[in-house]
DNA sequence: ATTGAAATTGATAAGCTGTCTCAAAATGAT
DNA sequence: ATCATTTTGAGACAGCTTATCAATTTCAAT
């Protein structure tokens, strides 16, 4: 575990405190390859840590990854057919620009935006607990 | 077929013509059935036309649902777990309010929102060819 | 109206992703 | 060190959608 993810370890630690769960070496090793990518899907990680763990299994991974979006680290997304977990660890609420060419995917943030969507949730009688936004389209590689 | 669906009667017999593809009765029946509501799934479609039709194929409406989609006349959206079909036959583009208590969906259309899309799409380089954007909340009811 | 090539249908098998089951192993409070 | 509790791994299972294929229907050309 490289020293700079010991904030997000005390994060987890804090979390399974909270509710009587346990520290894993599996839980160790799916944090520390979880935090090395912006994006993955379970099935990946499981073929890239089957290199070094060829014992680990797929279900472990799903209900480790799905334990960090509880823990506040993670969050699923659906992009495409599976699912994405995105590493929001040290970054807050952000949405995607997605290349369906290549599938390159950009985090933006944008406050107007946001300020529109309370806006119209306000306007129909609505409080928005969360949003989904995704732009489709071609990157400026696969345009051409 | 009521005599207000005609517009939409032709625009898929223009689709089947310009694709070789034929005009059934099955296909008559669901574009009926699909016109009266806004947002469906195709299981409840299923349901709901198993009362008159009892042998109208599962597979036959996602195959038809699909073929609206391709037509223009549907949109699929994935707000839950099964896909729901987007009559947008006589309406333009729109996004959705979601209430995750009830499931009450409200449709919306806000320009400025779009306008900030495309700024966005264009200060990282992308075109956008489609877009998503669903909120996730209470409705007034639920609130409560 | 009849013909016949091509498309469609319905029943069901298969596919895909993700969760559940459960015996064996690991954890950690005492 | 003990031992109740949690976790793991392997595979079964589940939910939703698409693929398969023989039988049927459509429709353009007689
Ligand atoms: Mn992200
Ligand atoms: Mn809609
Ligand atoms: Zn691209
Ligand atoms: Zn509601």
């Amino acid at each position: 575990m490289p020293n700079k993810h010991v904030k997000e370890m005390e994060a987890l630690k804090e979390h399974l405190g909270k509710h009587q769960l346990k520290l894993t070496r599996q839980r160790e090793l799916i944090l520390s390859a979880f935090l090395r990518q912006e994006h993955i899907t379970a099935e990946a990680m499981y073929h890239q840590l089957a290199k070094s763990d060829p014992h680990l299994g797929l279900a472990t991974i799903y209900r480790t990854l799905n334990l960090f979006c509880d823990a506040g680290l993670a969050q699923a997304r659906h992009f495409g057919t599976q699912t994405q977990y995105d590493n929001i660890s040290h970054k807050g609420h952000h949405d995607h620009l997605i290349c369906t060419d290549c599938g390159k995917i950009v985090e933006f943030e944008n406050c107007d935006i946001e300020r529109l969507q309370e806006e119209v949730a306000t306007q129909n009688g609505f409080i928005i607990k969360t949003h989904r936004l995704e732009l489709y389209g071609l990157c400026s590689r696969c345009r051409h």
